[in-house]
Order: structure tokens, then C-alpha cells, then sequence
DNA sequence: GCGACAG
DNA sequence: ATCTTGTCGC
């Protein structure tokens, strides 16, 4: 798929933390979405003792979720995890990996982030804002946000508030397995959001959220 | 000031 | 993210 250039990058988190305020008013979060018929789920890892940032793309077909397309993509690693800064760590790769893909998914996945964020622009909302297509942040940790305690079984979730604000929802993808952290990412609404995650993690496990991509990288 | 902190 | 033994639930 075509990637537009990253223009300006930041190099430090002042330059990084401009760019995600001057970013954060394009995310749209109502359903803005084509008929999906392919999802991305997208991975990071490194390797060489964190010099090498890998990304793997794993392109599924929507509801059959069967795998159609991969990419991987390794360049070195330019800037450091720092909480509330993850997207500028990990897109660069995510979008080489992206680029070489001849399908362009109508969906994607992200493990991180969405507007589950300190200044509401996680990496799935930064990566939809670059590639203008609909993101959903799937993290398995929590980052910010407070939430009801959480039934056990598969299926049951509870908002995820911030200062008075619904930022995410927390999930239950399968009964007794720790919660996924679900927020918008880009073009769309948190209730479909959910809907989509929940279809696409029956057949995929969780909380390993993008793990398709993960496989992909090691068996190539 | 102190602690917490996606991956 | 990555490493790694013991433990729990079905």
C-alpha cells in the first residue's frame, strides 16, 4: 500500500509531544469505515539487544480471518520507549512493513494505545491520523484510566474513564484470561470497536492481541 | 516532590 | 519489550 512520508519526526519529547498536540484534533472517532473485508493486526519486536525494530503485518480476511497477506520489515531502532511516547518508537517500522503490503486492510489493529492516552493520541491513533484508515488500539496492559472491577467471564467489559472522561474499555476476550485495554484509534466508534476486536480475537487467541504477526516474523 | 508508566 | 520457575483452572 502507498504510505505517505513522515515528514517531520521528532527526535526528542518536546519535538514529539508538539507533534502528537498539533495531531490529536484529526482523530475522528465515530465509525467512518468501509465494508471491512481485510484486517491488519500489526507487531513489534526487536532484536540485537533493542538496535533492530521489527514490525510484522499479518493481513486477515474479514469475518473468515484467514491469512492473505504478511510483511515484515527490520530497520534500526531510532528512538527510545518512553511512556506516552510508544508511536514514535514503533511506527517507522510498522509503516515499511506496511508499505510492502499489495492489499490495503480497512482495518487495523494495533497493540498499544489508542485515545487511551495521556494527551489522547496513542499509537493507534497516531498511526490511523498517518495512513487516514480506521485504527483500533489494543493494548494489554493498562496505561492511564481507572475501571469497575472486572467480571471474570468472556464477553464482559467496563468503561475506562479518565478525568471524567470515557477514554477505552477494558475487555474480557476469554473467560479466566487477563483483560485487554480496547480505545479508538481513528474513524471509529468505541461500541464498534469493541465489536470488531471481539470478532477478531475468537479465532486468534488474546490477550496476545496481534500475535498473528508476532508468528509470522519467526517462522519466515 | 513522589510515584506510575502502552511496548 | 524480554527472561523464567512455579501455580492455577478446566
Amino acid at each position: 500500500m502507498k504510505i505517505n512520508l513522515m515528514d517531520n519526526w521528532a527526535t526528542n519529547t518536546a519535538e514529539a509531544k508538539l507533534i502528537q498536540e498539533q495531531l490529536k484534533d484529526r482523530v475522528i472517532t465515530q465509525d467512518e469505515l468501509k465494508t471491512v473485508q481485510y484486517v491488519a493486526g500489526v507487531d513489534v519486536g526487536f532484536q540485537d539487544n533493542y538496535q533492530i525494530t521489527q514490525a510484522a503485518v499479518a493481513v486477515l480476511s474479514f469475518p473468515q480471518l484467514e491469512l492473505v497477506e504478511k510483511a515484515i520489515s527490520q530497520i534500526p531502532t531510532t528512538f527510545p520507549y518512553i511512556p506516552g511516547y510508544l508511536s514514535f518508537r514503533e511506527i517507522p517500522a510498522i509503516l515499511e512493513a506496511l508499505k510492502q503490503l499489495k492489499i490495503t486492510p480497512d482495518l487495523i489493529l494495533c497493540d498499544g494505545q489508542g485515545l487511551a492516552h495521556p494527551r489522547r493520541f496513542g499509537l493507534a491513533c497516531h498511526l490511523g491520523v498517518l495512513l487516514n484508515l480506521p485504527t483500533i488500539g489494543v493494548a494489554k496492559s493498562l496505561f492511564i484510566g481507572e475501571h469497575e472491577e472486572l467480571p471474570s467471564e468472556k464477553g464482559s467489559w467496563q468503561p475506562l474513564i479518565d478525568k471524567d472522561e470515557t477514554v477505552g474499555l477494558v475487555l474480557r476476550s476469554r473467560t479466566n484470561v487477563r483483560p485487554i485495554y480496547v480505545s479508538i484509534g481513528h474513524k471509529i466508534s468505541l461500541p464498534t470497536a469493541k465489536d470488531y476486536v471481539m470478532k477478531c480475537l475468537t479465532k486468534y487467541r488474546l490477550p496476545e492481541t496481534t500475535r498473528w504477526a508476532d508468528k509470522l516474523a519467526s517462522d519466515k
